[in-house]
DNA sequence: TTTGACAATGTAAACGTTACCACATTCTTT
DNA sequence: AAAGAATGTGGTAACGTTTACATTGTCAAA
């Protein structure tokens, strides 16, 4: 039986590689009859090369279809963008981070940059993974909504110069690019809008309390209710975990109080569908038996029964501000950082 | 003044990094007092090497923080695993693809691989620029949902020796894993439980029919009608794109037909989500006014008002079960190919 | 004719890995 | 005691780029 040294396998491989994969420089460079430096010259169009050798060359690259390696690219020069930008985001269930994504993706697109995604589900141990293979991979930057503002890991990558974008959330201590909302002021809004509408008993139930953004949302629902008269009723603060669950088990001990809540705000989306689960199966009216109003806009809210009412952060947006920021960063790194705190807006449907 | 050369510039700024960012192999050897090619067999586990040498060089890596940069591996030998997985989808709107998703990445995780997530948008030159992206990034595989089964250089990349598991769509004349449910079934037992619950006109709204599986959800809803004896009407068939607003424009017109349906068995989600808004917005009462069902399930189907009776495809699944493909085929690349057909489940709620 | 400015090209050293080979040592065997 | 195997190491050539530097011409000014 003939036996192959390692060596000679990978020979036969690469022949292989060869005959269908992808040229390398050398390749274009063989078949122009020159260099790989004038090669390279030509790609990147930096130092002068002759119009003849040129087109030489361009034609080579098309004969071979040679794509350059970014592979290589990033190997060979940190320094030197490599276009491919790292996105750590919390729970891609929840369509806010859909939308944050698809705004970072249209930025990503138009710069020619790569995404490298990564969902880490709350999961801190998870989150942490990630941000090694993402330092790993040479990524040129970051966008991410850190499991909590104290996040060391992340931290510690911004100060070892990694340019990074905080969506959501910011960082403790730590100069870095924000891209957020202004959720005391949306949740304000919103509980305003409930209590001048006439509601008297309006329930809370907050997303997790790591994430700043939900104490936020409490602080300003609070602040709502006091400048409209109305009492902080302790039993009606319920304390989720941002997701759909929570929402269910939640809204069902708020129904099943004494005296239960005439409007319920919510924390995120997630906990809004939950809950409207729980009050569509009590049969509930919405919203003359219980009023409804959820932080969060979803694209199909009008498809709801009633249409949500909901304070709406304009996600696609905070995903682009923030593919922009990164870009504006990695070509310029010691910009003095920036805090970007867009508007949320309330979409006054019918279901409040 | 003083000038810097390139070079100089250069060493600076590699000294910075050196100072803060990761460290090399070279470092470790460096610090424990042997060769890269011994950190790189006890990093490895291959190769004999002395425990106390061992020991010695762990305690090198953990001081250092050494991690490895992924980025020289993939471009040493593409045919060593390098985990990164490419994952190519058409819509990241659609609940169905996060979901698909949100599948893969759990598997990739279990694995210890990377995703590189490109949203396409059912734009095919951006889904060419993805492909070469993904080329040029040296990814271990792809799973991919196609524009279309005739995708030149999709199929391109696959002869060319490229993992590749398709989900949802194949591709045309070529071996290559699938991962799909029974499109067909799955329509006809809808319409097969709408017919037998005693609906009579039963429109049908499409999604792009470019894709195959929209194809085969009307092959399926024509067929149903005609074993339950039931007339196949043209006015009662749209014809969409798969995306929300097709679904508004189309419901619209259906409902306003002189003789509209009594049910509406829509193509996918964001079909269902546009004809709800429309139906919604006309106050009509479901199911008793106009049915509805939809194919693709949503979590959160039991949280619209009534809950939405759907076609349910076990997209979490389909994503695990590519991703495993995937995985499988990277380490065993001549393994012959695999067509998996998942069932798709009718989750009866009260819209139809 | 020399000088040197400039254009056009080539050479080679990195980047951080892997894996083949070679070389010492030691430990078994006969 | 000599031979051979096994163990533990180091050296080094790739992988496909970028780029500082070197080298060749060519042409104009001195």
């Amino acid at each position: 039986m003939k036996t192959f040294t390692l060596a000679e396998l990978n020979f036969i491989g690469k022949t292989k590689l060869k005959l269908c994969l992808m040229a390398s420089m050398d390749d274009v460079a063989k078949r122009a009859g020159v260099s790989i430096a004038t090669v390279s010259r030509v790609l990147n169009n930096n130092g002068k090369v002759n119009e003849a050798t040129r087109a030489r060359i361009l034609k080579a690259i098309k004969e071979l279809k040679y794509q350059p390696s970014r592979v290589a690219k990033r190997l060979r020069s940190k320094s030197i963008s490599s276009n491919l930008l790292g996105v750590l985001i919390p729970d891609i269930q929840n369509p806010f981070y859909v939308e944050v994504l698809e705004g970072i993706e249209e930025i990503a697109y138009q710069n020619n940059y790569a995404l490298i995604m990564c969902n880490f589900g709350q999961d801190e141990k998870k989150e942490k993974l990630y941000l090694e293979i993402l330092q790993s991979e040479a990524i040129d930057g970051l966008i991410a909504a850190p499991a909590s503002e104290e996040d060391v890991q992340l931290k510690k990558m911004v100060k070892d110069g990694l340019p990074v974008v905080c969506v959501d959330r910011g960082l403790s201590e730590i100069d870095v690019d924000v891209v957020l909302i202004d959720n005391e002021a949306g949740a304000y809004n919103a509980v305003d809008f409930l209590a001048k509408s006439g509601y008297k008993r309006i329930a809370h139930i907050t997303g997790l309390l790591s994430i700043p953004s939900s104490v936020l949302r409490e602080k300003g629902y609070k602040r709502a209710l006091q400048d409209n008269g109305l009492p902080i009723i302790d039993e009606l603060i319920k304390y989720g975990d941002s997701k759909l669950p929570s929402g269910v088990q939640l809204c069902e001990e708020l129904l099943a109080l004494p005296e239960p809540p005439d409007a319920i705000f919510t924390g995120n989306n997630l906990i809004t569908l939950g809950a409207l689960e729980v009050i569509h199966k009590k049969n509930l009216k919405i919203p003359d038996e219980i009023a409804i109003l959820g932080f969060d806009d979803m694209f199909w809210a009008s498809s709801l029964n009633p249409p949500l009412t909901a304070v709406r952060q304009p996600a696609r947006e905070i995903g682009r501000r923030a593919g922009e920021l990164l870009i504006q960063r990695i070509n310029e790194p010691e910009r003095s950082s920036i805090q970007m705190i867009l508007n949320a807006e309330l979409m006054k449907r019918s279901s409040a």
